[in-house]
DNA sequence: ACTTGACTTGGAGTGCACTCCAACTATTAA
DNA sequence: TTAATAGTTGGAGTGCACTCCAAGTCAAGT
């Protein structure tokens, strides 16, 4: 599968692909005999899973780091879960943040809503 | 209140509390005759709810443009009540996305947790 | 009187995550 | 055969949100 079918099927550039793979944080793309890439099922498992980390928030070097210990094979097992670990308790402190800040704004849409029927917004 | 107090209030640097003001994110805070901020509770409130929005991810933009309408008066409520459930409608999918992750998160976690004991990595 | 420390400003610098560009190569269509 | 199209690379440029810095002011302490 090319570059351009990749970035269709997902929704991302070619240039957000072909970065990924430069830093790291997908494994590199086998290219065919014109040094084109042809990405494998394999491949895409690993964009998707890129892609879906990322719009997260998850940073960009701690991907790089887990594909670094996963290469390295069995041995880092324990360091991956740690590494996954952490990430996962960062993303529920993200979505409480997230929402504590749906309440206020829902709050204030609320109020919002009053103010404009009545052209007056209250107890401010 | 001086800007040291609110920095540690808040737990945000006095360079940042300067930059939300400098960019129009906050309003300008009141200065003491020899030009020292001197922060009110509704300077507070402000603060506040900026830094909140901000650690949701709500851009800084919008929070310009928040306060933008905001200085102008009553002819705005709808355009706030826009704004505000624009925002809330994107928050709403990025704690989609974040659930979305965890749920990976936690499957692979759960896959590691197994191979640490075994020391095999299941069904790959 | 002088030093210390906390504040002020405008503006430069940083880190992150892309995004774009120039120069090049290979394949296909006219 | 030539032109268009789709890919390649290394590296430069961009936008965002801070973060840091230099040069200065002011108030309090010794």
């Amino acid at each position: 599968m090319t570059i351009k079918q990749v970035s269709e099927i997902y929704n991302i550039s070619q240039d957000t692909l072909r970065y990924y793979e430069k830093v790291g944080m997908i494994p590199t793309v086998n290219r065919n005999k014109s040094g084109i890439r042809d990405y494998t099922e394999q491949d895409l498992d690993w964009v998707q899973t890129a892609i879906c980390m990322r719009s997260a928030g998850l940073p960009v070097d701690v991907l790089v780091e887990y594909l670094k210990l996963y290469k390295q094979g069995d041995e880092t097992f324990e360091q991956r879960l740690q590494l996954l670990k952490n990430q996962y308790d960062k993303l529920l402190k993200q979505r409480e943040q997230i929402n504590q800040t749906l309440q206020k704004l829902d709050y204030k849409i609320s109020r919002y809503e009053i103010a404009v029927k009545t052209g007056k917004l209250s107890w401010e």
